[in-house]
DNA sequence: CAGTATGACAACA
DNA sequence: TGTTGTCATACTG
C-alpha cells in the first residue's frame, strides 16, 4: 500500500488562515535572507509573488503577528545575540532554579515527559503502534506521530513532500507498527500550534524515543523558554560534557519532536542560525513567529 | 570507521 | 569588519 493510499489527503484542508498563509510566507522570508543585501522592497516581492502588496502584508501580520520588516529586524543576528542572553551559561540554570521548570514545568507548553527505557529503544520500535496524522501548521503541513502514551514525534512537509517526510520519521523506528489516523492525532496538533492552549490545564504528553544522551540533550532543549535561545556548547555544558558541542549538534538535529522540543532555540555561538533538520528558512519562521507571539 | 545543525583561530579582502 | 579555510573534538550508527 503506497503512502498516498493510506493518507486521505484531501481530508486535509487549510482550515486555519495561518496555515494556508506559510507558502506566502516562506517565499518571502527566503527572498528577505537570500537577498538580505539588497534588501527587497514589499512592493518587489508582491510583484514576484503575483499579490498586491497590501494583500502581502496583510497575509504576512496575520501570519506572524508582525509586519515583514520587523519581522526581519527579529532574526537578525543583532537580534539573536539577545536571545542568547549575556554572560556565560546562566539560561538554563535559572530557569530550572525558578521553578519553571522541574519535572512538572517545561518548556511554554505545559509538558511531561517520558523516556523509553533501553530495551524499548533497541528495539527500534518493536510491539509500538505509532498512530499518525498530517495537519496544516504555521509552519506548512505538520506530520504528528504519537503513542497511547503520548506525542512521539513531529515533522513538517513541503507541499508534495509527505512521502518523503513521513518515511524521515518512519526510519527512526523502522520495527514500529504505524497506523493512519486522524482524529487520534488531530487533539495534538490543535494544541501545539494555538499559543492560547500553552499552559493548560492538562500537560502535554511526550514520549521521547532516543539514545541515552540524545535523550538528555532533548531535556535541556525542553528548558528554553519561550523567546530565549541557546548555544549548542551551552547545551554541553548543561549535560555536563562541556566539550561534546558538536554531538549536540548531532543529537538537536535528530530531535524528533520538532517545534515542541524547540531545536529551533538552538544556534551556534555567534548567534548565526547553523542548520535546521526541516529547512533553515522553517527556523528563522519559527523563530521570528515566536518573537510575535511575545507581544511585539 | 565516517559523519556531524560546533567552535576557535588564522589568514585574508 | 566580514568572510573563508583549517583543524581539534566527542559521540553516533
Amino acid at each position: 500500500m503506497t503512502l498516498a493510499q493510506q493518507i486521505d489527503l484531501s481530508a486535509i484542508s487549510d482550515v486555519t488562515p495561518e496555515g494556508s498563509d506559510y507558502e506566502t510566507v516562506r517565499r518571502v522570508i527566503e527572498m528577505l535572507t537570500l537577498d538580505y543585501q539588497s534588501q527587497p522592497s514589499l512592493e518587489t516581492m508582491a510583484v514576484r509573488l503575483g499579490q498586491s502588496p497590501s494583500q502581502l502584508q496583510k497575509t504576512f501580520t496575520r501570519w506572524a503577528g508582525l509586519s515583514p520588516k520587523a519581522f526581519l529586524q527579529a532574526v537578525t543576528l543583532d537580534h539573536a545575540k539577545r536571545l542568547l542572553g549575556r554572560e556565560g551559561m546562566p539560561l538554563l540554570e535559572t530557569s530550572i532554579e525558578l521553578g519553571l521548570s522541574g519535572p512538572g514545568r517545561l518548556h511554554d507548553l505545559f509538558v511531561t515527559h517520558e523516556a523509553m527505557s533501553p530495551g524499548e529503544w533497541k528495539a527500534k520500535g518493536a510491539g509500538l503502534t505509532i498512530r499518525y496524522g498530517f495537519f496544516p501548521s504555521p509552519f506548512g503541513l505538520a506530520l504528528v506521530m504519537a503513542t497511547d502514551r503520548g506525542l512521539a514525534g513531529l515533522a513538517f512537509a513541503d507541499p508534495g513532500g509527505e512521502a518523503a517526510c513521513f518515511d524521515d520519521m518512519a526510519e527512526r523506528w523502522p520495527a514500529a507498527n504505524f497506523v493512519a489516523d486522524q482524529a487520534a492525532t488531530a487533539p495534538y496538533a490543535a494544541r501545539v500550534f494555538d499559543p492560547a492552549k500553552w499552559c493548560g490545564d492538562q500537560p502535554l504528553k511526550v514520549v521521547l524515543i532516543g539514545t541515552d544522551f540524545q535523550v538528555r540533550v532533548w531535556e535541556s532543549l525542553l528548558e528554553i523558554p519561550l523567546g530565549k535561545a541557546v548555544t549548542y556548547s551551552d547545551i554541553a555544558a548543561r549535560i555536563g560534557q562541556p566539550t561534546a558541542s558538536r554531538a549536540v549538534g548531532a543529537a538537536v538535529g535528530r530531535n524528533p519532536i520538532s517545534f515542541v522540543v524547540p531545536c529551533h532555540r538552538a544556534l551556534g555561538k555567534s548567534g548565526a542560525l547553523t542548520g535546521y533538520h526541516w529547512g533553515l528558512t522553517r527556523k528563522r519562521a519559527m523563530l521570528g513567529w515566536e518573537a510575535g507571539k511575545l507581544g511585539g
